[in-house]
RNA sequence: GCCCGGGUAGCUCAGGGGUAGAGCAGCGGAUUGAAAAUCCGCGUGUCGGUGGUUCGAUUCCGCCCCCGGGCA
């Protein structure tokens, strides 16, 4: 099988582009490695590649969820499973291209393998937190996993109930699943794993600057259709950025001044967590520093033959 | 040109003879099926410049520069 090209960059830094350009020379076939791109409702504010952009290279995994289901890590690795198989029996390369460091961390370390939640046990807990806080879903957190609920943070809502959940699904206790991984999909000398540090302050007045081009090309329009339906705000694909200030604009709460100032703001502050991320879960990756396209690919070009001559 | 008001953190501003503090922005970190999520931590500064008074000046005084407003 042929080496995969692992894509990662903070929001903005020209992924998309990059990826087609290397789909292309390499005859390979891009994978979506992005949390949100996966969502069809969402379009223009995800940033996903256009059709046009689609056209030029295969695309996997992208648009393909429903925005009123709660995607997850298990269910891309998954899918991506699927995926690889298939191009390695054809004889393509993978290009994964995203934003989303745990994706990757899943793809090249493993996951440990614990059972699906179910969604009425997700329900309750939501429940739980809703009624007892956060204060009260770590205590009973703690009566059944004391490791979890001694190493979680004390008001990290999401990973406490993940952590009882996951306990109320199986019997078992969070912390004893996360000793063993699932061996990766792609191991080590599987892979070139790229970082895009661009930047910051380039990356940031880019990140605003496609902001405005969004709501130039229909942002709106696509924020009003999903707030028509109605859906739990509480959905991964409302908490897409942009999204939930757009949703208090459309409901008349605050100015679309204020509300494309937030939406900019979460995102750089997004790019800077990516930043993080790569810094510190990916320190052997190799950093792409430039902005420029062609650059970036000259580099990529050679890293490339290296580890594959073909 | 004259008269006021102001020049303090990236921005808006507070303070006041013992080298300074709020909000926002920002920065550092964590990260195992919601991860564009969730959580933890951090003031980052020639107090416009220059002389003077003082043990000590960002603070008081003089001069200069810049920005508002008013009168000409």
């Amino acid at each position: 099988m042929y080496p995969a090209l692992l894509i990662h960059g903070p929001t903005a830094s020209g992924k998309t582009q990059l990826s087609i350009d290397l789909a292309e020379a390499l005859n390979g076939e891009i994978i979506n490695a992005d949390s949100m791109q996966v969502y069809g409702d969402l379009n223009v504010l995800t940033a996903r590649p256009s059709a046009d952009e689609m056209s030029r290279a295969p695309h996997h995994l992208f648009g393909h969820v429903d925005a009123g289901d709660r995607y997850s890590t298990g269910a891309w690795l998954k899918a991506v499973e699927k995926v690889l198989r298939r191009l390695e029996r054809e004889g393509k390369r993978a290009i994964f291209t995203g934003g989303t460091g745990l994706y990757f961390l899943a793809l090249t370390a493993g996951l440990s393998e614990i059972p699906p939640v179910p969604e009425d046990i997700r329900a309750d807990v939501r429940a739980i937190l809703a009624t007892e806080g956060t204060e009260g879903l770590r205590a009973r957190l703690a009566a059944v996993d004391a490791d979890s609920a001694e190493r979680l943070g004390a008001n990290d809502r999401q990973r406490l109930s993940r952590a009882y959940a996951v306990w109320l699904a199986t019997g078992k206790a969070f912390s004893s699943f996360q000793g063993a991984r699932t061996p990766p999909l792609l191991g080590e000398g599987e892979y070139l794993g790229l970082a895009l540090t661009p930047p910051r302050a380039r990356l940031y007045a880019r990140i605003d600057r496609r902001f405005e081009g969004m709501m130039m090309q229909g942002a709106m329009e696509e924020a009003r259709a999903l707030v028509a339906r109605s859906l739990d705000p509480e959905l991964p694909a409302l908490k897409a950025h942009g999204m939930p200030w757009l949703a208090k604009f459309i409901s008349g709460e605050i100015s679309a001044e204020f509300a494309a100032e937030q939406a900019k703001r979460d995102t750089r502050r997004y790019a800077k967590r990516q930043f993080t991320w790569i810094g510190r879960q990916f320190p052997f990756w190799t950093r792409i520093p430039t902005m420029e396209l062609s650059d970036r690919k000259k580099v990529i070009f050679a890293l490339y033959r290296e580890i594959d001559p073909s």
